[in-house]
Order: C-alpha cells, then sequence, then structure tokens
DNA sequence: CTAATATGCAACCATTAGGTTGCGTATTGT
DNA sequence: ACAATACGCAACCTAATGGTTGCATATTAG
C-alpha cells in the first residue's frame, strides 16, 4: 500500500542534510556502513579526534535519526539507519523533477 | 562516454549536504524550482527575513555550486545547478549499496 | 532630473558547533 | 581484588552561523 509517502516532509528534511553536511559525520556513516555495527571506541581508532568529539558526532546523527546505538555490557554499538537516508534521497529526487518542470515552462514560455 | 562518475568525491558532498542543511536555505532551493530563476527581492518577498539574509544564504549555496547567479540590470538573478545536487544524490545511493552488501555480510556470518 | 528600486559592503551581535580536558563510573580481563 | 577498558557528563574555548542595521552605489521609471 506503500504507506504515504507524500510530501516527503520538504521543511523536515533539513535536519537529516545537516547531519550530513560535516566531513567527520559523513565519514562516520561511510565507517558504519563499511564495518557494520561498531563500538564508540572502534569508531575513534584512527582518527584524529578525540573520542568525546566522536561520541558528540553520534548524537547530532542519532537527533537526525541517521544512526542508532544500543549499550552493550560496558560499551555502545552504533548502527545506520538506513531508512532516513531515503528520506533525503527523495527530497532530492523531488527537487530535481521539479527543476526539470520549471525548466520545460520556461522553454514552452520561449517559443511561443 | 560518462566522464569519470567514480568515487563521488565522499568528503567532496560535505559542504554540498552542509548547504542543504538549513531549512531557509532549502525553501529557497524549493523557491528557486517552483518558480525558476529570479531576483533576490522576489526571493525575500513573502519570508520573515531580511534580503540581506537571503543574499548570504543564495552565496553559500553558491559556493556549494548548488546556485548561480548574475547580474542583469540592477538585480541579479539566480538559479539553480542541478548536477550538484546530482552529486549528493549519488552519495546517497552509494552508501545505501554499501549498507546493503554490509548486511548481506553480516547475515553470511550469521548463517555460517 | 529625481525618486524609487535592487543591490553590495561592512560592522556588529547572539547562538550554535566542533573540539578539548578532567573526572567519575560501570564492565571486563587476569 | 585490581588494573585496564569503554563510557557518560560537564565546563570551557574558539570559530563559524544566521541575522540585523546603516550606508553607499548603480539602474530604471516618471
Amino acid at each position: 500500500m506503500k504507506p504515504d509517502r507524500a510530501p516527503a516532509g520538504l521543511e523536515a528534511s533539513a535536519p537529516i542534510f545537516a547531519a550530513l553536511g560535516d566531513a567527520t559525520r559523513l565519514e562516520l556513516v561511510a565507517r558504519l556502513c563499511r564495518g557494520g555495527p561498531q563500538s564508540i571506541a572502534r569508531l575513534t581508532r584512527g582518527t584524529s579526534i578525540t573520542r568525546q568529539a566522536i561520541t558528540k558526532h553520534l548524537r547530532v546523527l542519532a537527533d537526525a535519526g541517521l544512526v542508532r546505538g544500543r549499550r552493550l555490557g560496558r560499551e555502545s554499538r552504533w548502527e545506520l539507519e538506513p531508512e532516513r537516508l531515503d528520506v533525503a534521497h527523495r527530497y532530492l529526487d523531488l527537487i530535481s523533477k521539479r527543476w526539470d518542470a520549471a525548466l520545460s515552462r520556461l522553454q514552452d514560455l520561449v517559443e511561443e
């Protein structure tokens, strides 16, 4: 029944893009992709910044719904929430299509 | 020959997402889509913020390559640069696919 | 020519962001 | 039991953001 992928929440997409709009965070997303669910300690290894910085970034990603973490023993594992990526994805689709439509409208105006 | 849409510049995408990660800017992009190329004055009409604020946002979008403006008489017209949207688009695609791959890898590990 | 319009530029301001350090606490590993 | 590991919390710092106001300048309308 395809729930309701209607307006794609134009305004609601901004936080998602904002969360992705940082090189460190993009890197985190990429690492979570390549390595699957991981602990903060592991995500910190190999980077030049602090564990706390990573923690903060993860929280930002989580607030945007892009990532989710839960405590397992003494460590907390974080993993990607791919549905949210899809929201951004659909928004870009929408915009592209609108732009094409706008262009052909302009074409029409010019040609008549 | 499809130039080289190779690595999609993982790190290079961050500025694009950052530029889109603001409600006002997203709104601007949307308006440029719906209305086609427009002047700053026109883009300002209907918003609650200042013309200068709009100008700044446009510059941010321009720095990310998402938008381009040129002076026409006493006004400056701004329009969308849809190729850049595509960069972000492709990045999300890439990530989604990697994630799927990572998931099936995990599946394999669990099942054997 | 003169007034109105459309911008640009710069200074200034409050808030948020990205990072750090320090310290306390829960979970292992030996 | 003890040391090491993996975190969480909070204070603090600097630089970037999002906005504003004031003023100067170029175009266009009457």
